[in-house]
RNA sequence: GGGCGGGUAGCUCAGUUGGCCAGAGCGUUCGCCUUACACGCGAGAUGUCGUGGGUUCGAGUCCCACCCCGCCCA
């Protein structure tokens, strides 16, 4: 035994977290101490438990969020490294590619370089801007990665750092080309050009859960449509309102009629009447008869669009529409249709395409390619080059951005007339109206709903949404999606429902998401990403030269290298890949190369081919974390990729991982995506069987808001930066005030507030942390001089028995609270964990058996032991939530001489060279010591008694007092002599009867005296304080004889309970005669 | 509109299957620099448990209705 304990500067006075956590971290990192060893799990040794991290973006600091989710998964890695598990927790980053490439963008041009327009402009001119901005955002990618890591080293986070790896690092991305291939060859990848939500700022497509909605302050704009009669093309005839009132139009006859009849549609969006192909009625409204036949003629435009009856459209109020709702109350009746602009109209205008397009086809003598009018760039300008040729008059909103062409719309609206010389305007009228509208969770400008050919994943499809939906325990389905989806029913024997949600209400979030999943928009137009691996062209000419590529094709698709799809007519509007077939010229062929295969690449380009220009959604990545950080497809080559040398292990070790940590929102975005990759891909290849979910269970953190329970936000200025409290607060006091926070609700609050000198954002809450710290740093500091004054002497191990009371009340504690401990970390009750820590270091360490042994250490030779045992115990249960300081104790504790307690052991751990590693608290329950425990609270229950009459008494607090006990109660003193005596500050206890100036102390329901308080008592303010004490016991008494002379309770409380309520009235009542009697003594 | 969470002391939160007089920390009041800790020690005060009904001998806890706040989905 190194006597280290003596060469070692003294512990400062405070805990001082700046001086002590690099040293601990050193000594973490020169001991290895995080490095798993997939072996060891494969080879039976020890069971694994692993953890992935959820890769924070590369571009962004780490928040307090993060910190709440790390210091989580921190927590149950270092519990499960000590309980002997071979623990895994692997860490990373994300790409993060709209997120990215916004930053990069935006800090290149505040660094005033050339922001990705200039790019965009240098890839148009051939100069390879692609390439040159993702090195710039590559060079940031690095920079950033290595901060965020130095953060999580901060936090103290245990990751096994070695094994770190990036979404787009070699590993990864060939985990992507793998998984991109086989989903497309087997049907589960297509080619579409659809409605998309699009972010005219990004100038991307986003996924449905990256849309946010707002509210927005807008308006209902009523504009008018005139009514013409179908005629040749280039006539016009108006339809009056007097042929309207002929028809049996309702309330024509208001209008003059002569004068041209018009119909009144009521949109958000007026600008987009531009792209209008019909106008909508609902067929049970009264005026849709009147009107069959008739088209309406788009003003400015002069487009001809027919009128079309769908009950999708509301009907106003007035017409038997639904009272109340806000969009009956405003419809006109009359809904614009504009498919390229607004899903819902696509739907409609699909239902009626035959409509449309004969409509069309009569009004302008061609046949129209689509239903669609896409009347926008794709910056969200009015342009005419994407699909919309009609103009018409309307060159005056070309180029117009959405909000400016709007405003126009309005404008000319209301200064044109139905008809010329026609009384009223166009525009109808306004109504401020407010309602949600979609937002980029990027950019946060408006969602436009534009059409486009994007890439989808079918994840509707069974073999994924089905997988997903059966991978959670069957009691966590819900009856309502096991009837609307019979076949997700969990099959054991397939290896489902073996993924538990806590807490368990997420379930449902997860199961609801499924229940109504659409297809996902996997291709992203960004740069920075995954590259689709898929190159497109067509082959044609000369016999041989087609031949030569047919069976260069065919020969690289037996060798499952490549996999195709065609499209037949590359100018079909509607581009979809149908199954591979033979390719014949001019039919667009698209192929999907599996690995970076340079010679299937070369070919191809030979042939013209080109890569898809778009990139993968970062989910698409992120979603193969769980396989791609363990080496799949190739661990060989992923081996040898990093020169990390046991990736053939670490699927079999430690996939499916033990818990993943994450926040709500990922729940969609994240988990569902991992679920269903890593059941599909790890599934049997003939797909009878799926995979393993990858995780056992999934825990969703509460979200930390600021005290006014908002969002804390960089915009909002209500953010707490973790450096910032590591700094002022130390790594571990931020820990534990986050551990202590995390309660089973969903959201959390932390008032914030500037620290006055630093002017940083901070939280009153941290100093939680901070006082809990510095209090276990002076218990330590303090036991460890204490043994270094009265050493341990070593020997056999103690039989508990032999131990005194405070030594086997204070294992007892102990005991209890491992237990406490174990289940709230099974649980993930992290409060519950950070409580019972609390309780058991302050209340009963501190404040009771510190106090307790104070006089006696030297006297006991087996307390020292206990004294030193207890203190390594609790340094051990707290180093999950506060590593470091536990280290830096628990490594002069670890230097001084033991002696084993009889039942008290530690889990066996690979290695006891630092804390981190060294084995959990495992006592054996028989320490639990029920007597010593109900013997120590009467002596707490005696010492608070004096204490409370001393402090009414204002008894001086170093003055040693004497009690005066009965035969009975001096004998009990007597074997728990000294504590009562040292803890109230008692210098005797005697059966002497008590002078007339002595102050009255009721225990147990017996009085007893104190004397020698005071020189002088002031028998009035006791009074006082009696009379009140007498009034609350006879309040008690009143309620509980109250209770009893209830027959009800009597009769149907259980036994125990009633005689329970006798015995405390008896109590009651005994003590309501003893503080009369003290009264009658003080007259 | 659907789903979920919350409304308990001035603040932040506990309160497991209904069963002692509803708890903790911070703050606050009183007394203490008691030789580990003033980031501390001892003692105290503070609650119509969102509102209104109901079930029960007994409700913060179960049921119904309603009112606020927040999140997610449409």
């Amino acid at each position: 035994m190194t006597s280290t304990a003596h060469t070692q500067p003294p512990l400062s006075k405070t805990y001082a977290p700046a001086e002590t956590e690099p040293a601990v971290w050193r000594k973490w990192l020169d001991a290895n101490a995080f490095h798993a060893d997939p072996k060891r799990v494969v080879s039976g040794e020890a069971p694994p438990y692993c953890v992935l991290i959820p890769p924070p973006n590369v571009t962004a600091a780490l928040h307090l969020g993060h910190a709440l989710n790390n210091t989580i998964q921190d927590i149950l890695v270092r519990a499960h490294r000590m309980q002997g598990y071979e623990t895994l927790w692997m860490p990373g980053t994300d790409h993060a590619g709209i997120a990215t490439q916004t930053v990069v963008d935006k800090r290149l041009r505040a660094e005033g370089k050339p922001g990705l327009a200039e790019y965009r402009q240098m890839e148009l001119k051939g100069k390879d801007g692609r390439a040159k901005f993702v090195a710039e955002v590559q060079a940031f990618k690095d920079e950033y990665e290595k901060r965020i890591t130095d953060q999580l080293k901060a936090m103290g986070c245990s990751c096994d750092y070695e094994r770190q790896r990036f979404t787009m690092d070699e590993v990864c991305a060939r985990a992507v080309r793998e998984a991109f291939f086989r989903l497309f060859k087997d049907g589960l990848i297509e080619r579409g050009k659809r409605l998309v939500n699009w972010d005219p700022v990004t100038q991307t497509a986003l996924a449905d859960d990256e849309v946010e909605m707002e509210e927005v302050d807008g308006a209902f704009y009523r504009l008018r449509y005139p009514l013409i009669h179908p005629s040749e093309p280039g006539d016009h005839k108006p339809v009056t309102w007097g042929e309207l009132s002929a028809r049996g139009y309702r309330d024509a006859d208001q209008h003059p009629e002569d004068e041209q009849a018009w119909i009144t549609v009521a949109t958000t969006r007026p600008e987009t009447y531009l792209g209008d192909v019909a106008v909508a009625i609902n067929p049970k409204d009264p005026r849709a008869p009147s009107l069959r036949g008739l088209l309406c003629e788009l003003p400015i435009v002069g487009r001809r669009i027919p009128l079309l009856e769908d009950d999708y459209v509301v009907l106003p109020v007035k017409f038997g529409g639904p009272e109340g709702d806000p969009k009956a109350e405003m419809s006109t009746g009359f809904l614009k249709v504009t498919p390229a602009h607004d899903p819902n109209d696509e739907q409609l205008g699909k239902r009626h395409e035959a409509t449309i397009l004969g409509s069309v086809l009569l009004a302008t003598g061609k046949r129209p390619s689509s239903i669609y009018i896409n009347v926008m760039a794709p910056d969200a300008s009015i342009s005419d080059k994407h699909g919309w040729e009609d103009v018409g008059d309307a060159h005056m909103f070309v180029g117009k951005s959405r909000e400016d062409a709007r405003e126009l719309v309005v404008k000319e609206f209301r200064a044109r007339s139905v008809a010329e010389g026609q009384e009223g305007s166009l525009l109808e009228g306004i109504t401020p109206h407010r309602h949600s509208v979609g937002h980029s969770y990027r950019s946060h400008a408006p969602i436009e709903p534009y059409l486009s050919d994007q890439w989808y994943c079918k994840v509707t499809d069974d073999r994924l949404r089905g997988n997903a939906q059966r991978a959670i325990k069957p009691s966590q389905r819900s009856d309502a999606s096991l009837a609307q989806w019979p076949e997700s029913t969990p099959i054991e024997t397939r290896g489902d429902g073996r993924m538990t949600f806590h807490p368990a209400r997420y379930a449902k979030t997860y199961e609801m998401w499924h229940d109504n999943l659409r297809d996902w928009c996997i291709s992203r137009q960004l740069w920075w990403g995954h590259r689709i691996p898929v190159w497109t062209g067509s082959v044609g000419g000369d016999e041989a030269w087609v031949k030569r590529f047919e069976s260069k094709m065919h020969e690289w698709w037996k060798e499952d290298r490549l996999t195709s799809k065609l499209t037949i007519d590359p100018t079909d509007p509607h581009p979809s890949l149908s199954d591979r077939g033979t390719p014949t010229s001019g039919s667009l062929i698209a192929v999907c190369v599996r690995a970076e295969d340079s010679e299937v690449i070369e070919f191809l380009s030979e042939y013209g081919f080109q890569q898809d220009p778009d990139v993968l959604d970062t989910w698409f990545s992120s979603a193969l974390w769980p396989l791609s950080t363990m080496g799949w497809p190739d661990p060989t080559q992923a081996a040898k990729d990093t020169g990390i040398d046991d990736f053939a292990d670490l699927m079999p070790a430690f996939n499916p991982t033990s818990v993943l940590t994450t926040a709500r929102e990922i729940i969609t975005l994240w988990v569902s995506r991992m679920a269903m990759f890593n059941r599909y891909f790890r599934g049997q290849d003939d797909r009878t069987e799926a995979g393993p979910a990858p995780f056992k269970d999934v825990f969703i953190h509460a979200m930390i808001q600021d005290g006014e329970g908002r969002k804390m936000s960089k915009s909002l200025g209500n953010g707490v930066d973790p450096l910032d409290i590591i700094e002022s607060h130390g790594a571990d006091a931020m820990r534990f005030t986050l551990c202590q926070m995390t309660t089973q609700t969903q959201d959390v609050r932390m008032p914030v507030e500037k620290d006055p000198t630093t002017g940083k954002n901070t939280s009153p809450k941290f100093d939680i942390g901070r006082n809990l710290c510095n209090k276990l740093w002076n218990a330590g500091r303090f036991a460890l001089s204490m043994l270094e004054k009265h050493p341990v002497r070593p020997g056999m191990p103690i039989d508990p028995q032999n131990l005194s009371l405070v030594d086997r009340w204070m294992l007892s504690r102990v005991v209890a609270a491992t237990a406490t401990i174990n289940a709230a970390i099974k649980q993930y009750q992290f409060k519950d964990y950070a409580d019972a820590l609390y309780d058991l270091l302050w209340r009963d360490f501190c404040d009771w058996y510190l106090e307790s042994i104070k006089p006696t250490l030297g006297t006991d030779p087996n307390q020292p032991a206990v004294l030193r045992l207890v203190l390594d115990a609790i340094l051990r249960l707290m180093h999950p939530v506060t590593p470091f300081i536990t280290e830096a104790l628990h490594e002069r504790v670890s230097a001084l001489p033991m002696r084993e307690v009889e039942g008290f052991a530690f889990a066996p751990t690979k290695s006891t060279e630092t804390l981190c590693q060294s084995g959990w608290p495992e006592p054996d329950a028989s320490l639990r010591d029920e007597v010593a425990e109900a013997a120590y609270d009467r002596v707490r229950a005696l010492v608070t008694a004096i204490r409370e009459v001393r402090a009414a008494r204002q008894v001086p607090p170093k003055r040693q007092i004497v009690l005066h006990a009965t035969p009975e109660l001096a004998k009990d003193a007597a074997r728990w002599s000294p504590l009562v005596e040292t803890l109230a500050g008692v210098r005797a206890i005697t059966t002497d009867a008590a002078p007339g100036n002595s102050a009255a102390l009721a225990f147990e329901g017996v009085e007893y005296r104190l004397s020698d308080l005071t020189d002088a008592a002031d028998a009035g303010a006791e009074k006082d304080r009696l009379m009140k004490e007498l009034a609350a016991v006879e309040k008690s008494i009143g309620a509980l004889e109250g209770r009893l002379s209830n027959p009800g309770y009597t009769d149907k409380a259980p036994a125990h309970l009633v005689q329970q309520t006798r015995d405390e009235l008896e109590a009651k009542k005994k003590e309501a005669e003893t503080i009369r009697n003290a009264i009658e003594a003080l007259r």
